[in-house]
DNA sequence: ATCATATATTTGTATAGACAAGTAATGTAT
DNA sequence: ATACATTACTTGTCTATACAAATATATGAT
């Protein structure tokens, strides 16, 4: 459905001015279909995100400032996102002894398992996505690449 | 700066979820650069949607659930959002008369104004969309429009 | 060794978002 | 006419976000 049509307005000044409007609009579309994803799974996008960065180092340990570099959403609070977590059960925090001002966060069995339990609902959640053939998604891909230049 | 880059991962699993990664990271730099701007206004993204939308249909009124459908985030809130813009000045309240379950809402003068303030500085945020070619906005922008299908 | 500066994480706070429940006016079926 | 459902907006509450300030540790210059 165009733009034009999700919110009612005729035309948009120029092009830039509407791929504005359509990358805020189709954002809120995926959040509308990954908010509830990852609730019905017990977690939020966020911290579903910290766990795969974990996942990707297990066994070794990942500090707060490297898991902030690859979060997708940079304004989380790593530090209260880590609590909801550790409540959880999924991951665990020390103190890095080679830099006491660090903390070395893992992910825990428990937190593998989640993982896992995601990843086998994740092709269902993907089929929202096929609306657009594989080389259209590269293509939209690239082109937000070059976009932020 | 290729996504992977920007958030340190080597690959995906496939091109949908690099696509997703993709459009919520797009996402998060275009508000970093969206909210200041419109803070330095005064406004906020949600407030400056609704006072556009009022003055696209100006001098007539508009009702809160036609707010709501025209907004590109609709999970705002309008009963709080409106309360501000009355706070500021810029938009006016009242019951419709035909209705009385409904609200219209006005921009006002001072309104007019502050989205006249707005649109001088908007070529300059605009400038940020420029890495893409007019045709390839236009591109990104009907790709997005068949993904939400 | 001391002090200033930088780095890494934490905490506080004000505002906004998500979602459920509430209120008031209208429409509809009997 | 009355009761029930629907519509349109409001309010409450809990959580999350944005941003500034605070704390703790480490580094570097004198």
């Amino acid at each position: 459905m165009r733009i034009e049509d999700e919110i009612h307005q005729k035309e948009f000044k120029d092009d830039y001015r509407r791929l504005m409007a359509n990358l805020l609009f189709t954002n809120n579309w995926l959040n509308q279909q990954l908010i509830p994803f990852f609730k019905g799974l017990g977690l939020t996008l966020q911290q579903h995100n910290v766990l795969a960065i974990l996942r990707g180092q297990h066994p070794e340990p990942v500090c707060f400032g490297d898991i902030q570099n690859r979060m997708v959403d940079r304004n989380s609070n790593v530090t209260r996102l880590i609590d909801k977590l550790i409540e959880k059960g999924y991951v665990t925090r020390d103190i890095c002894q080679t830099n006491r001002r660090m903390i070395e966060v893992r992910i825990t069995e428990t937190g593998l398992k989640k993982l896992q339990e995601v990843d086998a609902m994740f092709p269902s959640l993907m089929e929202r996505f096929h609306n657009l053939s594989q080389e259209e998604a590269v293509l939209v891909s690239n082109l937000l690449d070059k976009l932020r230049g």
